[in-house]
DNA sequence: AACCAGGAGACAT
DNA sequence: ATGTCTCATGGT
């Protein structure tokens, strides 16, 4: 039993109201500035492996110190050793096994290049095979590396869809796809869809962040305006 | 002092 | 194909 499709203005409205709440997220957060494209990139790409089961506030530690040793560069960083890769992120969650995927994956960063110019579909599949990343981390990468246009999902996007729209998802990968493609089909044809969906999971994000952690109800003044309860 | 953060992989069923 | 367990730092 589904529920019935939001129309699209639903989710635009929603969109709306979170910006005019949040504001402008600035997502992704590069500390490289004015380098190239391909450096930005890579940042992002370090990133978003990074983050895993850990606050933005650690990743940034751990970016400074590989900016720092001069290892967000793919070449360097696939020569570095795993003990000193290990040693530079440990403000992370998991720094070890992390370390040894950034290094393998910083030595195959011309493959993914390539990999992430493919038709989305085709794009997520491959770069969904490389150890280390799963379903949200490519996603991310994909969107906000190299601005491809795919929603990018998290257990805030889950939450919410659950909440608002009564949705019932299911936690596991099966539920990701579902969530997914409730997004894109609604939002597929709007213009700049790779900077609204870049915008949009960010604001979910902040939305989570902020408010409402446990309490499973709490829908009904989900972005009402002029309630400071958001859901 | 438990609980969770911008998850993913191995493994069992 | 779908659940469960494990990894393991630093904030509140």
């Amino acid at each position: 039993m589904r529920p019935p499709l939001p129309l699209s203005n639903e989710l635009e409205s929603i969109y709306n109201r979170l910006y005019s709440h949040f504001g402008p997220q600035h997502w992704w957060p590069v500390t490289t500035k004015s380098k190239s494209e391909d450096v930005r990139a890579f940042e992002i790409f370090l990133g978003a492996i990074l983050t895993q089961q850990t606050a933005w506030v650690q990743v940034e530690k751990a970016i400074q110190k590989l900016k720092n040793a001069g290892l967000i560069n793919p070449k360097k960083l696939a020569k570095a050793k795993p003990g000193k890769v290990s040693k530079l992120i440990k403000p992370v969650a998991f720094y070890p096994t992390k370390a040894r995927r950034l290094i393998e994956l910083a030595s195959r960063w011309g493959e993914i290049k390539k990999l992430s110019s493919l038709p989305v579909p085709e794009s997520r599949k491959a770069i969904l095979k490389l150890h280390g990343i799963g379903p949200e981390t490519c996603d991310s990468i994909l969107l906000y590396a190299f601005h491809r246009p795919t929603f990018v999902v998290d257990a805030y996007t889950r939450r919410f869809v659950k909440r608002y729209f009564g949705m019932q998802v299911d936690e596991g990968g099966k539920g990701y796809e579902e969530t997914k493609s409730f997004f894109e089909n609604v939002l597929w044809n709007l213009p700049n869809k790779d900077k609204l969906f870049n915008e949009y999971h960010a604001l979910i994000v902040e939305l989570g962040k902020n408010y409402c952690r446990t309490k499973p109800k709490c829908r009904e003044c989900v972005l009402e305006k002029g309630c400071n309860k958001l859901f």
